[in-house]
DNA sequence: AGCATTTATCACCTATTGATCATATGTTGA
DNA sequence: TCAACATATGATCAATAGGTGATAAATGCT
């Protein structure tokens, strides 16, 4: 799964896609008006986000607008954990906040 | 950058490389015996992976050693910041934990 | 100097990706 | 039912990815 995600999440376009559904849903319309692509082109890289779970797609009468799914995302946090201790400050003042807070 | 990051990351063998270097350093044989496929092919993943800077090699004798970066990892990181509010838990318990203690 | 060891690179092959244009499919509304 | 709109899909193409075996290049050892 890791893989699918890591790769939907390789092209600026996709990545430019999921950054416009994170403030709210938008058609596939809306979407290919942001983009220097043609509308076949947008509806293919909806299409690698949807396998990638990275998206959902409901019907909204003749269009279908598309939502940012989070888990995938989740589940690149929950990779990154093993790396994080790599890079100090804020991560690490996190972990020990967290740690500190369970034990109370 | 973040480009060919997430393509790095996007291919399994490479994940597991990094997993190996999240240990300690590894040579290139000592990989090339952990995964596979050919050396040829294990020293073309490498390359990949220092192009996205997630490694470092350098000469050790005949051997040449790779170490893990975590620049790049760091970067994902901060992107993935923007999608974080969307799962619940840990994180919205941490950020609150660090405001917290930055108000003191 | 010459051979063994370690790693990188070359030439090659096949599969996948990202784009295009043209066309099909689904939905609304007159 | 039919025209218009919104979106998906098929055919095609060039570029890239990931693998292979063979060979080159760098270092160590005797």
């Amino acid at each position: 799964m890791l893989d699918t995600t890591f790769a939907a999440l390789s092209d600026p376009t996709r990545r430019g896609i999921l950054a416009l559904l994170a403030e709210r849903e938008h058609s596939v319309g809306e979407l290919v008006e942001q983009f220097p692509i043609t509308q076949s082109a947008v509806s293919r890289h909806l299409n690698v986000l949807e396998q990638a779970t990275l998206i959902e797609r409901r019907r909204d009468g003749q269009r279908r607008l598309c939502v940012l799914r989070s888990e995938a995302l989740a589940e690149v946090d929950l990779w990154m954990e093993r790396y994080r201790r790599m890079w100090d400050g804020k991560m690490r003042r996190l972990d020990k906040a967290l740690r500190k807070g369970k034990k109370r």
